[in-house]
Order: C-alpha cells, then structure tokens, then sequence
DNA sequence: CCGTATCCCTTAGGATACTG
DNA sequence: CAGTATCCTAAGGGATACGG
C-alpha cells in the first residue's frame, strides 16, 4: 500500500475526495493535470482497494459518483498529517536546496538530482 | 516534496534512519532490494533537502554516517502515522482486493490493475 | 458524461564495471 | 568501504481516438 501511495495521482484523489462525493469530471476538473486515463486507473484501484465506493446511476447521461469509504476516511485523515508536515516544511526545505546547490556548484541549469 | 516520498526508497532510507545514525553499507544491508545507485541518489536527495546530514571520516577505508537532521526526524515522526496506517489496514486491504478480483472475474494470471 | 483501447515517449531504476 | 559512470529495460503515464 505505500506504494502504491507513490504514484503521485492517489494522494491527490483521496485528498480531493475527502471534501466531500465527486462526480468523475468533477474530479478531473478538481485535479489540474490528471488524464483521463490516469484518473479512471487510480479511482478503480482505490476501489478495489476497498478505500473508494462507486455508485453509477443509469441515467442519460451516465452519471457516476465517487465517495470514500470509511476506511478511505482514516487513510485521508492520516495523508492529512503529511500534506501538514509537507506544508510547514516546504520553505526550509526550499531553503536548503538552495543552500545545498551553492555549496556544489550547480551554476545554473546543470541537472539537478 | 510528496512526490518524493513517491520514490519508493526515500521512505525506507529515512524509516531506517530513523532507528540510529547508519553507515552506507548498513543502509545497503538493512534495505532489501535497493541497488547502490538508488542508496546513492536516495541518500544525495535527503542531504540536499536538508533531511539527512552526511559525515564523511577520511580514514582508509572510508567511512561515512548517515543520520537524520532535525527536520529529518520530524518526517520521520510523520511517515510513523502512515506506517501505522498501513499495518492496521493491510488486511482489511488484501480482503477488499480478493473480493473485488471475484466479483470481476480476474480468474487467475489476468493483467492487475 | 463516463469511460476503454492504442500508441508512444519519457523516466525510474536494476546490472555491471570501474575509481579513490 | 563508498561511491561514480554507463548501459539498458520495463513501466508510468500523456495524447488521441473511439464506444455506451
């Protein structure tokens, strides 16, 4: 299971998911960047993953919405103390990048690691 | 920064790490399956991010310790919530998977998703 | 609207060999 | 011991087109 937090699209669903029930679209749109592709292979694995619950409404057109489970919830709880840790560190680290670059060289577009 | 924990050994390196300060044959050993270049890369992108502090001892044969910074240690504190996370539901997990993977056929070595 | 199916390219990352 | 350098493949994932 971490790794498969790992895929960069997960973290991002569940977090989005746990505002509140999305329809596919609007999760596409909620999450700038996601293909369609990435986003139906992410919701289907979070569901077999017994995290997300999928409820499709046979109306035209199709309508699909996307809610999480109860375990989804307490993942997305836990997810949150990282997006918290990530937000109060994100300048420090910044900060050391910066540092650590000027140490090494890496003038200016050199490729970073 | 969340998307290197999506690295797949940043987060074993500083779970390591976590336990005491590590030479890098013991990082080496005590991750199965890393490569030395990963443990390399790995532990070169934890230093620039200010994460882990790197002493290297000019003695022959070299000798260089990995330990974790401040700000290292406070990650690692986070990642703990995730690690707990996935003990707790592993097999919650593993009981939603099979029940999915028989409820849509996938009758034996079918492509997972 | 909600997907699935292809194509295709980039990147992660393993294996191996070599230096200080 | 602690790396660096090179090669090479397998997979992630975007773009596009099509189906229900």
């Amino acid at each position: 299971m971490l790794d498969r937090l790992g895929d960069r699209w997960t973290v991002l669903v569940v977090v989005q998911l746990a505002k509140g029930v999305h329809r596919f679209r609007e999760l596409e749109r909620a999450i700038p960047g996601i293909s369609q592709r990435m986003l139906t292979l992410t919701t289907k694995r979070l569901c077999r993953d017994g995290l997300v619950e999928r409820t499709a409404y046979p109306t035209v057109p199709p309508q699909v919405d996307y809610r999480l489970t109860a375990m989804g919830v307490s993942l997305a709880e836990t997810i949150r103390g990282l997006a918290d840790w990530s937000r109060d560190h994100k300048a420090a680290i910044a900060v050391a990048r910066t540092r650590w670059d000027l140490d090494h060289d890496v003038p200016d577009a050199e490729q970073q690691i």
